[in-house]
DNA sequence: AATTTCTACGAAAACGTTTTCTTTCATTTT
DNA sequence: AAAATGAAAGAAAACGTTTTCGTAGAAATT
């Protein structure tokens, strides 16, 4: 058992508990050779400090939260691998959260945090979180609150995006050059910021281009993926289907492939699409996918990097950053 | 912040600190009306406990670690998914490690975890991870350990695994019905067990079907995509290059189909593919691709249930659970 | 030689819980 | 009426660190 602690090696050592502590610290208090016996002796008897005493005292725990609504999703996925990898260089812990899009696990996850497990937390909201009551809440005891990607529209706070909106206008002019004129938009939840965005991009790119907009081709998908392929079929069978697919995230994209084989809508010829997507195969299927693609990884790092600058107090209490990277269009066969 | 503790509870309420603290827990000790009075203060103030207080006294972090190589990647991400659920289920909080395939990383995590930071570890192994140390130094202090598809195989532990071998079998199997008679193997590291296993399964395949086992069809490739990307190239370009494929894990696939794209080389007609995956897209490529597809989602939640009975002592201490759950094969264009 | 400064270390409090052991008072049993 | 039981609550120790404050003796300063 790991029952090795700073009394036990103060007793091998014939030091005092405070002595041993120190030393493994690196105080300036202790003598070098003093320093150089502690830590041969910490070797030899594996010592491991406790965490929770270290934490309980210091009131530091060294440890992140993440909450994101999936991690089975590229862009999540490439965007926890970029906030690991700060962490880790940082020495800190990473705790994930999954609320899988459910608004009421969000709430309670974000509750438990305010017990003062974490030093910080990293945050990108689920699609039916209307409220941010319990954010506000959480922010006001004080834990450094970062939120990436999909973030509050009615708080003040530091975020790290893409350029949505740009992104949603240049998919939708991109799909108007490829010649569309009935542009269909699939999106995750008008609460979501990223879909409002996205979509004001798109509504944008119609108007610039003289197109109307059709409340029919805008289609509010679920988390419920049965349901989404049901009703992106529905769209596609109708006499007056789009033909164009602007699909705001990566699994509706999916998911109108799959519908597309199953109805035999030839895609680009009679249904041109765009997606916003992280996937690594986007240039293997059948078609190619033309994707926005965000910058995922860098996304997590620069998110990671900002709270752990407002962890470390090295940002001034009144400056909230917003950051934005780029998006890129990626033209592959699905449109041409 | 976060001040507010059971020092401060008990005042407002006029008990002590030992009360309230029965009170929150629902201790037989304390009338009902004290207890609605303690709840509904805590309540008012919202009053969190301090976890490392609770942890360093109880001696237990309600936590558990995932070290894994990495996360960008289908199968871990859902494992990990799997692995969540259970945790969220039963109240546990999860620290992700990623190795990054290497073993320094695995060993140094490890290390740390010998703190009593978590209550278990769930664990699948980086390739290149030749000595078990490390491992069994952890499991000498008593944390309990499962570990899931990439296991040690010189030391007796728990493991959630897929069936590696028979799958590597039927693989090549499929691969040689479908008429390849050069089939190339490509592999991470031999030092994995599930490299190990499915190699095995492919040697004996070809030996049951009497085909020669030509050690430059064995393809051992890195964590280095790039260099991967070359040494599949130079193996395709080869005069007596292979008519079948059978990859063991998801991304020397893609990248076997990068090359293909690159060289011109066409699949399935001069190339037959087959490969172990947890692509969504598997179905949607160009051609569709014939996968081993393992219960990725299962064996998260397998592990993490092996890992909580550990834990709660359920099972037995002499008991050692090794489950395997099947992986199934799903014949697509890739391999006609 | 008396004072001050340094160096190296130790004692003890503190962090916020949980839990064991008492204590108090009311109720029941002899 | 005295003793035993029981219910409800409190006091205090414990968990393993970190950190503040002291202190002893040596060295440096007056």
């Amino acid at each position: 058992m790991s029952n090795i602690n700073l009394k036990r090696l103060s007793e091998e050592l014939g030091l005092s508990i405070s002595s041993v502590s120190k030393a493994l610290r690196d105080s300036y208090e202790i003598s070098p050779e003093t320093k150089k016996r502690v830590l041969a002796m910490a070797e030899k008897l594996n010592y491991q400090p406790n965490p929770f005493a270290s934490s309980l005292r210091r009131k530091k725990s060294a440890t992140i939260a993440v909450v994101i609504p999936e991690i089975a999703n590229n862009f999540f996925a490439l965007a926890i691998d970029g906030i690991q990898m700060i962490a880790q260089e940082k020495g800190y812990h990473v705790l994930t959260y999954l609320t899988h899009e459910s608004y009421k696990n969000e709430e309670s996850t974000i509750r438990h945090l305010q017990g003062g497990r974490v030093d910080g937390v990293l945050i990108s909201l689920c699609r039916d979180t209307a409220s941010t009551a319990h954010l506000q809440s959480l922010h006001e005891t004080g834990v450094p609150l970062v939120f990436f990607d999909r973030i509050p529209e009615d708080m003040e706070c530091p975020t790290v995006t893409t350029d949505d909106y740009e992104s949603g206008f240049k998919a939708t002019e991109h799909l108007i050059k490829a010649g569309c004129k009935k542009i269909a938009c699939l999106s995750l939840s008008s609460l979501l910021s990223i879909t409002h965005k996205r979509m004001h991009g798109y509504r944008d790119a119609l108007k610039k281009h003289k197109l109307k907009e059709d409340p029919k081709m805008i289609i509010e998908c679920t988390n419920d993926n049965t349901h989404n392929l049901d009703v992106i079929k529905k769209l596609l069978s109708r006499k007056d289907r789009p033909d164009g697919i602007f699909a705001t995230v990566e699994k509706l994209a999916i998911s109108t492939y799959y519908v597309c084989n199953e109805i035999k809508l030839k895609i680009p010829q009679q249904l041109k699409v765009i997606s916003f997507s992280n996937l690594r195969t986007a240039s293997l299927l059948a078609p190619s996918l033309t994707t926005i693609t965000q910058p995922a990884f860098e996304i997590g790092k620069e998110s990671a990097s900002l709270l752990f600058r407002m962890i470390e107090k090295k940002t001034f209490g009144n400056r909230i950053d917003k950051l934005v990277l780029k998006s890129s269009l990626i033209e592959r066969n699905s449109s041409k």
